[in-house]
DNA sequence: CCGGATCCGTTTCGATACTG
DNA sequence: CAGTATCGAAACGGATCCGG
């Protein structure tokens, strides 16, 4: 199905919300980068309940913004797997001020106390772990 | 008018998308933080086009997330204003973070060269610094 | 005029059921 | 397991109206 192009207007100080914009979007990404998931399966039960179409929705969305790959598991032949490219893995400095300032400000959102504290001091660190990690696991494939 | 409360489930790593997870509100902060609009009128103009019921919804949003505040114009009579609490300053490196990837990552939206470079070599300043602009601004009523 | 509120047609979302 | 199909509910967007 052809994906609907909305065109935004330009705006002096920019950023792109067509991939942010929704309530879904980068609670998947977030499972790919903090929990390792994968797979269609895991998004659905590992985050908050999304419905599945809505969640394919998402994942041929982000796919098109060059986000995320999707392809067949080698190993096990019916198994789809997804993965981060360097532009979603690149988004992770921006995740991880958005569990900073969640935590900060809503008492409802409780990321462990550890990892807050050290977001706070010394999230460059943090990130180049959490990057660093991330081009380990997913090294097999050329990303674009 | 009621506010619709969607509660969602806990999660490991997480973060609140309860105020970010729509298509406007960050582009109304946004207009806040680096264009200093604080009118019902200039969010209209100013950002892309946004309805104006659509507007007014987030705008509430907004105040009752403690984002944002809004009062009676004290000059103006008639107008009101709106301003970021410290919460929704506190809101400007994620902003940034933002900026930042659609900079790196997403052609069509331009920030400008200047701010882009800045933002890359020397962020925490720029963050710092942009903060600061913001409380000399708003300086005036006392915020939460 | 300004800051919305109301109405209404259209689009998108989301829960469930179903399929290869 | 990884999604479609369907369909009602909600959100959006445009236009218009309204109180101060």
């Amino acid at each position: 199905m052809a994906r609907k192009q909305k065109r935004r207007s330009r705006c002096p100080i920019a950023f792109s919300l067509d991939c942010f914009g929704d309530r879904w979007s980068l609670l998947v990404i977030r499972d790919m980068v903090f929990k390792g998931k994968c797979y269609f399966g895991e998004f659905l039960t590992a985050g908050e309940d999304i419905a599945t179409n809505v969640l394919a929705d998402r994942l041929e969305r982000l796919e098109d913004a060059g986000i995320i790959t999707r392809r067949r598991d080698p190993e096990k032949g019916t198994k789809i797997v997804y993965g981060l490219t360097d532009r979603g893995i690149d988004l992770v400095p921006l995740l991880l001020e958005l569990i900073a300032w969640s935590g900060r400000h809503d008492p409802g959102t409780a990321a462990p106390r550890k990892f807050l504290r050290e977001l706070e001091s010394n999230r460059d660190e943090l990130a180049r772990r959490t990057i660093r990690n991330l081009r380990e696991r997913q090294a097999a494939e050329p990303q674009r």
